[in-house]
DNA sequence: TGTACATCAGTGAACGCGCGTTCACTGATGTAC
DNA sequence: TGTACATCAGTGAACGCGCGTTCACTGATGTAC
């Protein structure tokens, strides 16, 4: 039971930065992505309005951060589903692999849409280590077991990125933003969306 | 040669919406979607910082307005493109016109990133004419025409547009985000992309 | 054709707000000796 | 083990800004008669 607050007595927070970002996190799936400031952050976690600038250039490397950390998110659920995979073929497993990695992009799309649109805002001005796990290095690695079990060619492996990445990013986009009808509707698209990355990698 | 300003002399505008949502693209294709205020808008028009409101119900509204003229922009340069094909074969005619309108998309996505942005956010509150011309009507007309000419088979045509459209969305957001590399790396990935939706239109 | 008057489309002053950021400061911590 | 002191991580007051919106107003326009 861990709170961002530190308790009135101490002086030293000892995580701000952690619980900042945490609290940015908070902020942004519920509020969206323009109710982040430093003040309200402040205020959440029970610090003064400056504090923050111990541990952030600026706003913009907060928001940075923040984005990062969404990324990480998504990736975690991408891992978490495919550790959920009970396949023992271990082509059928490649293959679910990457629709789950899929679904579970979508679905972080459809139910944190806010999160979804930080996530995947460039922040130009601050260089942050990678994030990890990176949504884009777990595509890779799916990609690249397809290719190991000689499920896709060399040229599809090649191209296989860009054509997956762009179909369910953009639908997943599509879905955060409503424009795919309701949340049943949703999810039998998104398995026509699936099916479809499939036959574009020449799978099906 | 006409100006966004009212002449000093003159006390009615005439034509102040227009100016102001014109003006409004323009202010965010060139400084970003947070950039949009009505102050601004009013100072760019040369009209009191009052005298939206005289059109307008509030921000939100003008902004959805914006919105809208950005996607009827993205639908004329989709149309322009689709104008000045010259083919004779009318299957391959069929099959041009979906490519250049998805490569125009694509292009709006790349070129305009801070239009593209603005054009798909959904503004709940307002509720507006359907745009003229919409890029969605003009990508569900193509695969009209490639299910009449019988490119397409019926299922196709029933999720054809869900199919393209995520993937040319989803290209074009990352595009629009520079995710996609230089723009003449983005270009061959472009055609990359293309070339899977019509592969998963089972059209090649 | 001329005029009274309702309506429309502007003005300009003012309000209150939340924000990012700065500054000089202070309490807490850790380390060298 | 005890202490001096540098460093770190907070505080709180204050600044200036741009913003959305309201209000009472006024100039311009169009229409009924």
């Amino acid at each position: 039971m861990s709170t961002l607050k530190k308790s009135p007595t101490e002086f030293h927070h000892g995580e701000l930065r952690e619980s900042l970002i945490t609290a940015g996190i908070k902020q942004v799936e519920s509020h969206g992505l323009n109710s982040l400031s430093l003040r309200q952050l402040s205020i959440v976690t029970g610090v003064s309005q400056t504090a923050a600038y111990r541990h952030f250039e600026d706003l913009e490397h907060l928001k940075a951060e923040v984005s990062k950390a969404s990324r990480e998110i998504l990736g975690k659920m991408m891992l978490a589903r495919i550790a959920r995979i009970d396949e023992s073929d271990p082509r059928k497993l490649a293959i679910a692999r990457l629709w789950e990695a899929g679904d579970a992009y979508i679905e972080f799309g459809m139910r944190r849409p806010n999160l979804f649109e930080i996530a995947f805002i460039s922040y130009d001005s601050p260089k942050l280590k990678p994030e990890d796990p990176s949504p884009w290095g777990i595509l890779n690695s799916c990609l690249d077991e397809l290719y190991e079990k000689k499920l896709i060619s060399a040229e599809t492996r090649k191209d296989g990125p860009l054509i997956a990445w762009s179909m369910v990013h953009g639908f997943a986009g599509l879905a955060s933003q409503r424009f795919t009808g309701t949340v049943r509707e949703t999810k039998l698209s998104a398995e026509i969306v699936l099916n479809s990355v499939l036959r574009s990698l020449k799978i099906r």
